[in-house]
DNA sequence: TCGATTTTGTTCTTGGCTTCACAAACTCGT
DNA sequence: ACGAGTTTGTGAAGCCAAGAACAAAATCGA
């Protein structure tokens, strides 16, 4: 039984995390250039316009493969399509939150979504209160139905909104239905078998960590003076 | 002209980014361990609840100085505030938010950051119509009275949650108001001097992230067979 | 056709972070 | 008082990523 790869993929065995995180920045770079008309863009251009490095930015798209070429830069379609390709954007990924509170709501009515290949498709809530309401386009399902909410939608990734107390139990049915894709938002660690991907948005540590910078500005003057 | 450094940080003259992200959520741990009663605590223990390495506990521990006891552990008070000092939490820091939709009226409302030192103290928009609105405790700020509201609130951390065409202008007139720590929810690169620190959360590349592992995944599924 | 110029793809070096492994230091029971 | 058992703090090794630097490959003008 042998591993195939297919002949696109051929450069990369396996794509740097790292490497991974950055795509959708080109991405969207290589759209922003598309929507100016632009149709050839050197790594220099690309680079400061995704914000990062120039030799990274090559380094980072060699993992793909060879879609440059010397003298010339990149075809802007042609890259965007490639990288469309390799992180799955040609398809379009369902999404379901659980936890219609505010941050739920937020997220279910977030612009940046569907122009990514991110579709909201179900909204999901324990409060039988909630159920049945309308946000935006989407009617609030309740968790007992998330199974059936899950496979008629064909949802594939989760993102948890509800409280910490909340996560695990909402990650081990998430589990259960087959999702193995969670982005959690609860200020909480969950977890999970090793087969299922969690990525981690905290929001408090967030500002956490820009408070401990600006402690040591502000300390720093104090010790320098002015 | 000498750079002092307090008797209890003698140990670090800089803790590494990796190791300062990482404090929080130690912190949270040790407070979840306080209302438990535990009042003593090994680093095999705090690490589990943390999520990480033991062995990188210590090291990350032992970056603040030797808070630990050898065949003991950690007294969970003692190395809270400990923590708590380091990471500037001993007082309260006031954040304002720039963008009164969905997403910045839903971290308005956010109840994880009281307790974790942080103050949301102003959220502006530069809708006329938003101006005035009541969002839970707080009223909506004119984008025109950036300056006097900064001031007067004494914000030192500034959200930007409005859309990605905006983000550049309110990052200027932020770093005009003497702001240098700004978490970025624009899904946009916004470019500030340099003292200025900028966190970015990008919701919709978390998002991709996760699908092209999902897709990995499906993939290798595919290829290796049932 | 050929040299000059441009720009990619890749090699190599450097630095930071993670993890292991163990000596140092503490407690406890006898 | 002392040996057995625990647990920290840290030195060393390994891994991954960032950035510099350069050869390879393309275009363009004469």
């Amino acid at each position: 039984m042998t591993l195939l790869r297919t002949s696109a993929n051929s450069a990369a065995q396996r794509i740097p995390d790292a490497t991974v995180a950055r795509l959708p920045l080109y991405l969207r770079a290589l759209v922003s250039l598309a929507d100016l008309g632009i149709t050839t863009c050197a790594s220099q251009e690309l680079a400061e316009r995704a914000g990062v490095n120039p030799a990274k930015l090559r380094k980072d798209l060699s993992q793909l493969g060879s879609y440059g070429t010397r003298g010339v830069g990149y075809d802007v379609e042609y890259l965007r399509y490639q990288i469309a390709r390799e992180i799955g954007q040609t398809q379009d990924w369902n999404v379901a939150i659980v936890g219609a509170g505010n941050l739920g709501e937020a997220l279910s009515n977030y612009g940046g979504f569907t122009t990514r290949g991110i579709r909201i498709a179900a909204l999901v809530d324990v409060d039988p209160v909630r159920v049945g309401q309308h946000v935006g386009s989407l009617t609030v399902s309740g968790f007992d139905d998330l199974e059936s909410v899950v496979a008629s939608n064909e949802v594939s990734i989760a993102i948890i909104a509800t409280p910490a107390a909340a996560a695990q139990v909402v990650a081990d049915r998430l589990v259960a239905c087959g999702i193995t894709s969670i982005l959690n938002f609860a200020p909480t660690l969950i977890s999970v078998p090793k087969n299922v991907d969690v990525r981690k948005v905290d929001l408090a540590i967030e500002l956490q960590i820009l408070a401990y910078h600006e402690q040591r500005k502000s300390l720093a003057e104090t010790v320098v003076g002015p």
